[in-house]
DNA sequence: TCAATCACG
DNA sequence: ACGTACGTGATTGAT
């Protein structure tokens, strides 16, 4: 039987999937997503080939016989992005871990390389496989050679094969004649000249008609007169050359014995620690043995005596942190406890124990100084016992809230997560584990599986106890950690229990009054439209505006038309269908998004509780799901009408307290801008100064289109001013938004100095900061990709006002907390919307409450300008903003 | 599962 | 010349 190489093109197959896939960068930030999209492929294909052989073949710095004899070749190339040329070495030594043998010949192309391997190989009776992206490579096509293309695109990567037959059917020309084509209309992205005036169409049909460049210069005098002709006779050896540099030289003195291109141990030590390093999570499933798993993953003891539970108690009292991990549902609790190296203690609350055993007992523990650490914990916080106490958050740690701190723009700190970055670690994930069923079911089960997940947990939160609080020090974020986040995680979790009242016959009865007005709009459309569609399809839509009515296409999304409000209310006065549609859309999201949406949610309790989550958002915002609390609807009066059906429970108010301008006074604070701060410290309207100072006029004097447009261009500088976005919000020409601009720096230029330092400071150190030193690590700052860079530097403008404004809300949710706590008040904190709080109040205390709030939010942070907060109260949520 | 849309700050 | 406002989550239709 004979072999089979497999031979990739390595620079073509990075570049494809460096540009094909998002960047990606492992957790020490380097570039890995070329690197990591290689593998992807090359994986692929091996899976798909089954290759006895494996060669990559790359190019070198060096100038090739093709630069001798044409010093333009190539000239023309654009410098590949720092991103990538780091790749480069990266990609090599991963594959020589891999000991996968790599090759580059100084002087010649990856091209030539290949088609040399390809005949040597051949020659010995081995057949290759070639994989490239380019498809100049297609001249080397035989019967026993076959080039497979590769394309990156958006759902994918796609292959086209090809064998010598089918480059013939495909152009029509066996593989020399493919490249006496390229002789002839050369390669702009290779400098290569060709004949001017003979383009890709002249170039086929000559060639499929001469069936070569010598004979089409054999008969060069049977072309009838033409522009062509001249060309071509003007131009022989351009043509000439342009063959030379055009054909892969297949006699690279290259000396390969087969035997070293044979595949080894993909899967070795050295790979594993490399992937490890990388992050490359997906191909530490391919090793067999894990080398590090097997000695670290700890013992499961099962703890049925009390006594023998007794004594554990009694060692945790004499540890200074421990791992834990808690489940409780329904009937059943269950305790995983890490204390030491490699074994792990789990303790069904059942049988001789009692629900809430391990809370009474572990409270005394908490008292003797144990640290207790987490992996996401608010998920396993219970009511029983005294255990969980805001009071006492010092002696909790959440290793998943440090992870959050520490790199905020992961979206999962899960305990497989942490093991893999802090601990070197590859522990089977929870979904590797349970697949698709239950925790629940399998703790019930007292499953095998279901315990992992439990002792992995608690076993992670001890390993990476002491590594995490050393880079919260050394990243000076334990304060942060200390002071806010993790006090505030009780916060959030009692917010949860306590939930929402909602009146369910209110908004049934609100879904019902839309329904008339959606059908009436339905008909209408139809009417105007001509025929029924669907109306919330934007593909459906956009053929009904713009093919079948005509309407302008003023802009396009990737996919069709574009048919977002903005775009629809410019072509308001193309047809009054329009209004109906914005109707429409606007109704249909009441009723399917809250009305009905909502519905679902509400509990037996008759209340909704919503998750908080504290470790989503890049800024140190809190986001709410499940359902999203924090999107209600407010600014148009119809919306705000659902208000009307939260409602506190009885003998209960609710009392709302919002930040005003809680971003731009932090801003104020941050630039120390004079004229800023005495504006907030006069009480003056900050959007009013801002008109009369950008507009050059009396503060008196100011119109309510003035007022408008300086509050979109306040709302432009916490963004990240640009002209173009700012021109787009209010309506306006781009150099009408850049001259407000330039005129509001002139007038604020602590404001300008400011932000130009936020972008400066992030740009030196990677990341943005806020007052209390959140950070956020910024990527795109050193993107070679112009938008992503200036992505990137409107974050770092963002970023630190968005940051500290969260901060401070936090700070003064923790002390409403823990003052309601502490006065043992009837009342509740219940929900946040990021610059607002509210509290479910006993009326008896409103009056107490009311002054309690606007006293601990003003006094959250220590600014240079007064925090400013509006109360109202009202029988439901409506009535109450 | 993704893209488009739209609700909030 | 590039191609844009910052941060979220839910629903729908299309693939």
């Amino acid at each position: 039987m004979s072999k089979k190489a497999l031979i990739i093109d390595g620079h073509s197959i990075l570049n494809r999937a460096f540009y094909g896939l998002p960047d990606l960068t492992n957790p020490e930030g380097l570039h890995t997503g070329g690197v990591y999209g290689f593998l992807n492929i090359m994986f692929k294909f091996l899976d798909e080939e089954r290759p006895d052989l494996l060669v990559v073949s790359f190019d070198t710095h060096a100038p090739t016989f093709r630069h001798k004899i044409f010093t333009e070749y190539k000239a023309t190339r654009h410098p590949m992005p720092e991103e990538l040329r780091q790749q480069v070495p990266l990609l090599r030594s991963t594959l020589e871990d891999m000991d996968i043998k790599c090759i580059k010949i100084e002087g010649y192309e990856s091209d030539d390389i290949i088609g040399t391997l390809a005949g040597s190989f051949e020659d010995k009776g081995i057949s290759n496989v070639i994989i490239t992206g380019d498809r100049d490579l297609l001249q080397l096509a035989t019967d026993n050679t076959c080039i497979r293309i590769i394309k990156t695109l958006k759902t994918g990567t796609e292959t086209m094969t090809y064998y010598a037959s089918d480059v013939e059917a495909e152009y029509g020309v066996d593989t020399k004649g493919f490249v006496d084509i390229k002789a002839l209309m050369g390669d702009s992205s290779d400098n290569i000249p060709g004949v001017p005036g003979v383009g890709k169409k002249t170039a086929e049909k000559l060639i499929l008609e001469y069936g070569s460049l010598d004979n089409l210069y054999e008969n060069i005098a049977s072309l009838k007169v033409s522009k062509v002709k001249d060309n071509l006779v003007e131009n022989k050896d351009k043509a000439e050359l342009s063959r030379v540099l055009a054909t892969i030289n297949r006699n690279v003195p290259l000396e390969m014995d087969p035997d070293d291109a044979v595949i080894k141990d993909l899967f070795n030590d050295r790979s594993y620690k490399r992937f490890k390093e990388l992050g490359f999570k997906k191909y530490l499933d391919r090793f067999e043995k894990r080398p590090d798993e097997k000695d670290d993953l700890p013992e499961m003891i099962i703890v049925n005596d009390p006594d023998d539970a007794e004594n554990i108690i009694k060692d945790l009292k004499a540890c200074s942190y421990a791992g834990f991990c808690h489940f409780e549902s329904g009937d059943i609790s269950v305790w995983a406890v890490a204390k030491e190296d490699k074994k792990v203690h789990l303790i069904y609350e059942d049988g001789p124990f009692s629900k809430g055993f391990m809370a009474d007992k572990l409270a005394d523990v908490r008292e003797s100084g144990t640290i207790f650490s987490f992996v996401d914990m608010k998920k396993q916080i219970t009511n029983t016992g005294d255990l969980f106490d805001i009071d006492h958050s010092d002696s909790f740690f959440d290793c998943s809230l440090a992870s959050y701190l520490i790199d905020p723009l992961i979206t999962e700190h899960d305990y497989d997560l942490i093991s893999l970055s802090y601990l070197g670690m590859t522990v089977p994930g929870i979904k590797e584990l349970l697949q698709k069923r239950s925790l629940y079911d399998e703790l019930k089960n007292k499953s095998d599986d279901g315990a992992k997940v439990l002792s992995l947990r608690a076993y992670t939160a001890f390993r990476a106890y002491p590594v995490l609080k050393e880079r919260l020090i050394k990243e000076d974020l334990q304060e942060l950690f200390k002071t806010i986040e993790m006090p505030l995680l009780f916060v959030l979790k009692s917010m949860e229990d306590i939930g929402m009242g909602v009146d369910r016959d209110d908004l049934t009865a609100y879904g019902k009054s839309l329904e008339g007005r959606i059908e009436e709009l339905e008909k209408l459309i139809y009417e105007r439209a001509g025929e029924e569609f669907n109306i919330l399809s934007p593909k459906q839509l956009g053929i009904i505006l713009f093919e079948k009515m005509h309407m302008p296409v003023l802009k396009k999304t990737k996919s069709g038309y574009s048919t977002g409000v903005e775009i629809l209310e410019k072509l308001r006065s193309e047809d009054p269908i329009i209004d109906l549609i914005l109707e429409y859309r606007t109704l249909k999201k009441l009723q399917s998004t809250y009305a009905e949406g909502l519905l679902e949610f509400i509990g037996e309790d008759k209340r909704i509780h919503s998750s908080f989550n504290q470790m989503v958002t890049a800024t140190g915002r809190i986001s709410s799901k499940d359902p999203n609390l924090q999107n209600i609807p407010v600014r148009l009066e119809l919306g705000k009408l659902i208000r009307k059906a939260f409602v506190p429970s009885e003998n209960k108010i609710f009392i709302d307290a919002d930040y005003s301008q809680i971003e731009l006074r932090v801003m104020a604070h941050l630039s120390k801008d004079e004229g800023m701060c005495r504006a907030f410290r006069e009480g003056m309207d900050i959007h009013t100064l801002t008109a009369s100072q950008v507009f050059n006029v009396d503060p008196d004097e100011v119109t309510p289109l003035m007022r408008r447009n300086a509050k979109a261009v306040n709302f432009g500088i916490i963004y990240g001013i640009s002209a173009y976005g700012l021109s787009q919000d209010v309506n306006i020409g781009r150099k009408e938004a850049q001259e407000y601009i330039e005129e509001y720096f002139h007038k604020f230029p602590g404001v300008k100095a400011f932000i130009d330092n936020s972008v400066e400071q992030a740009k030196k150190k990677g990341y943005s900061e806020t007052m209390y030193k959140r950070k956020r690590p910024i990527p795109e700052l050193s993107s070679s990709n112009f938008a992503l860079r200036q992505f990137g530097e409107r974050v770092a403008m963002n970023a630190p006002i968005q940051g500290t404004a969260a901060d401070i809300i936090k700070i003064a949710m923790i002390n409403v907390y823990k003052r309601l706590n502490k006065e043992s008040s009837l009342s509740r904190l219940i929900l946040q919307v990021h610059d607002e709080l509210l509290i479910e109040a006993d009326i008896s205390e409103a009056d107490k409450i009311e002054a309690l709030l606007k006293e601990e939010m003003e006094r959250a942070a220590d600014l240079i300008i007064p925090l400013k907060v509006d109360i109202s109260r009202g029988s439901n949520w409506y009535d109450a903003k």
